[in-house]
DNA sequence: ATTTAATGTAATTCTTGACATTACATATGT
DNA sequence: ACATATGTAATGTCAAGAATTACATTAAAT
């Protein structure tokens, strides 16, 4: 997939939970609402971020919550929450093997520097985006408005 | 797609052209053997690249040549030809628009400085990785054998 | 000139993966 | 207890990409 519709859903959603802390209680129905996806999209992935130790989730009639700081959760962690392969999701090289062309034979390897360095640019670039500063992005365009 | 896949057939390609120069005439058939694809896929991919000015394919009974120093060709370059959307394409914003919800109304500008430094970050490290480089890399690891 | 082998594209079919949907067992505040 | 959510599995739907087929066009080779 792209970097991943998963991850701007999930960006969505945690900015939600933060502008919605102490308010009101944000559930799936709620955030499917607001994102436009399926609940069960938004539980799947709420699942994800709970267990990379972003948010809580209570069952019940649940509700989320970060359980962390804002300046503390970056792009790269909320990224490699939605993405089990991490990077390499982004990354791919067809299938040549076992051909006897030596170009085929070693395609794979040649590639695999290349690709780690644009791997590398990407994860650098994505530590340094905090959920905090797009928090502070939107609620300068939002003004004072509260989410629903 | 992923980093596009079509990225490495077209690498892989690109690499065989230049092993081959001299050589042998490289046809689409031939890369398509070579490659795992289709010859349909061949010539559109190396079709794209004749459009970006990488290299030349001769009609009849064909073959293409690299008409430009590897030193001059970057990864950038080869994934700017396969791709016309450029690196948005790896980048997907969710549509949540016309909902009430501030976070739905305003999520797309928020996403976009975080992305765009992502798309920059990429483009750089791309920019940055010669065709060149590569070839020296498939050379010491293939030594002196040609390509079939 | 004729033959042969490619390229350049369009049209169609096949596949795959992501997302939506349904269903239901489980958990919890009121 | 009841109402309401979560967690997950199973299934359905759909679109994008790739393969395949087909054919008109081109040019080298004989």
């Amino acid at each position: 997939m792209q970097l991943s519709m998963k991850c701007s859903v999930a960006i969505h959603c945690l900015i939600f939970i933060w502008e919605a802390r102490d308010k009101i209680r944000v559930t799936s129905p709620l955030l499917a609402q607001s994102t436009g996806c399926n609940p069960v999209i938004i539980r799947n992935l709420l699942s994800a971020l709970k267990k990379a130790g972003l948010i809580t989730v209570d069952r019940g009639p649940g509700g989320a919550r970060l359980c962390r700081d804002p300046e503390q959760i970056t792009l790269y962690q909320i990224y490699m929450a939605l993405e089990p392969k991490g990077l390499t999701s982004l990354i791919g090289i067809h299938p040549c093997q076992g051909r006897s062309c030596p170009v085929a034979q070693n395609i794979r390897a040649v590639l695999q520097k290349p690709y780690h360095q644009v791997a590398d640019a990407i994860a650098g670039t994505m530590r340094e985006i905090t959920l905090a500063s797009m928090i502070r992005d939107f609620e300068q365009l939002a003004g004072g408005s509260q989410p629903d």
